[in-house]
DNA sequence: CGGGTTATTGATCAAATCGTGAATTTCGCG
DNA sequence: CGCGAAATTCACGATTTGATCAATAACCCG
């Protein structure tokens, strides 16, 4: 009897299919049925990205991610339970690898620096992994950024499990930032953390309202023009912050 | 395209009978028909505020709506046609007298402090309205708010009436910042204005990171922590950016 | 090549959704 | 009072949504 596997109610959102280790010769990587099925996973995922980031989780259904990835409704039930387990899977999905690059870059530059770090290198090493594959990533990392400014401006800040991959990297920054401004509060480092996130996040928003104000003078996604100034804006505000003890 | 699931449902609250009217002698200013009307209309709106602050507009549908407000469906549709009529009506109900205010503000400081303007002071003037509404404005402003911040994340930055209460008052705003960096470049302006806006509206949005990130030591609606730490912070970015050239 | 597992589709359901038009209440006004 | 318009409710239909079950296609391995 082929049948999913029907899981308990409970534990539905934990269904993940049997994820088999590709074939060890590997003469083709991704031949064979597991790499197919890994492939047409991350062709709903990026259907799933792209219109969460659009419309938000609530303003997509399910038939709309299938049709865009071109397969059928029920496989994105077999694939990822339901649609919290879709949604789930792609805040996920690049989660890993953009947290990990801040945390990279954040240690390489803390070493290089030796004993004294500044402000600015700090912080540029907390955001360049983010432009930097806003630049060169494609239009999945956009979408996913934009689903992620999405989410941060909400009350669903992910199911909960997002914040076990964003929440380290940060908190490298804070202890970073307490280091090169050892007059500051610490309450202070954490209210400058949240001004920073929220200029960061508003720039890989969908949000273009810039266009427009600024009569085409700013274009919203150009990010060589924002990081340098986003770095020093954030800069400038945390030592401001950290001197007004 | 985008259609809409719900979210919460309660099944106790979903058969609560229409809570009756207060006592109808309130003999007093808005008695009659149409007073009773615009309340009825009032108290929509509230619970629309409430609900898409919270779950965005496709995550609450129009029942949820009706049910909040203890009225029927149909009503709704009377009173705004259909849901992006609600929309539309709660993104404009404040939207008008919030930015009048940031007006006057900024109005009043550029006269107060006669040729020389403090960005601090243009910017604290910007600010300080809807810190003042956040604070005692009830939780219906702090939903509209929260709301605001929703949408200024996502593509649908209102359907387009609501840039024409908010945007003179940021140009108001970059118009003063001109005035007080001579130095600055135009887009420079723009870029800070972004960056202050992205602050500004996660700091009244439903993130609520900051307080698990700080160990309890920030809480994310301390309004009177948060003003005066914006605005330094604001203002010194402002400085550097516009010192930058 | 053939059995068995996995991936994918087709058909379908119950519930929820938006919207409408007819009834019913409320209330101003003559 | 009592008529008529505005405000509000009731009942309902067409459509969409999330989800499931059985049936088929693709593939691996012996």
């Amino acid at each position: 009897m082929p049948k999913p596997p029907a899981v308990p109610k409970s534990a539905a959102a934990r269904k993940r299919p049997p994820q088999r280790r590709a074939a060890p010769d590997a003469a083709l990587a991704d031949s064979g049925k597991a790499a197919r099925s890994r492939r047409t996973q991350a062709r709903i995922l990026d259907a799933a990205e792209e219109l969460f980031s659009h419309h938000g989780i609530y303003g997509v259904s399910i038939r709309d991610i299938a049709d865009r990835a071109g397969v059928d409704t029920a496989l994105l039930h077999y694939h990822f339970a339901n649609k919290d387990g879709i949604y789930e899977a792609v805040m996920l999905r690049r989660a890993g690898d953009v947290n990990e690059a801040r945390k990279r870059a954040m240690d390489d530059y803390a070493r290089k620096s030796g004993g004294k770090p500044s402000i600015e290198g700090i912080v540029r090493a907390y955001m360049q992994p983010v432009f930097e594959r806003l630049r060169t990533g494609g239009r999945g990392f956009n979408n996913y950024a934009a689903l992620i400014a999405l989410a941060n401006n909400s009350a669903l800040w992910g199911g909960g499990t997002v914040k076990e991959y964003f929440d380290p990297a940060v908190q490298r920054l804070v202890d970073l930032l307490r280091l090169a401004l050892p007059k500051a509060r610490e309450e202070d480092l954490y209210w400058g953390y949240q001004f920073l996130s929220g200029a960061l996040t508003l720039s890989y928003s969908r949000n273009a309202r810039i266009e427009g104000l600024s009569h085409g003078r700013c274009r919203a996604n150009d990010y060589a023009a924002i990081e340098p100034r986003l770095v020093a804006w954030c800069a400038a505000g945390l030592r401001a912050l950290g001197a007004c003890r």
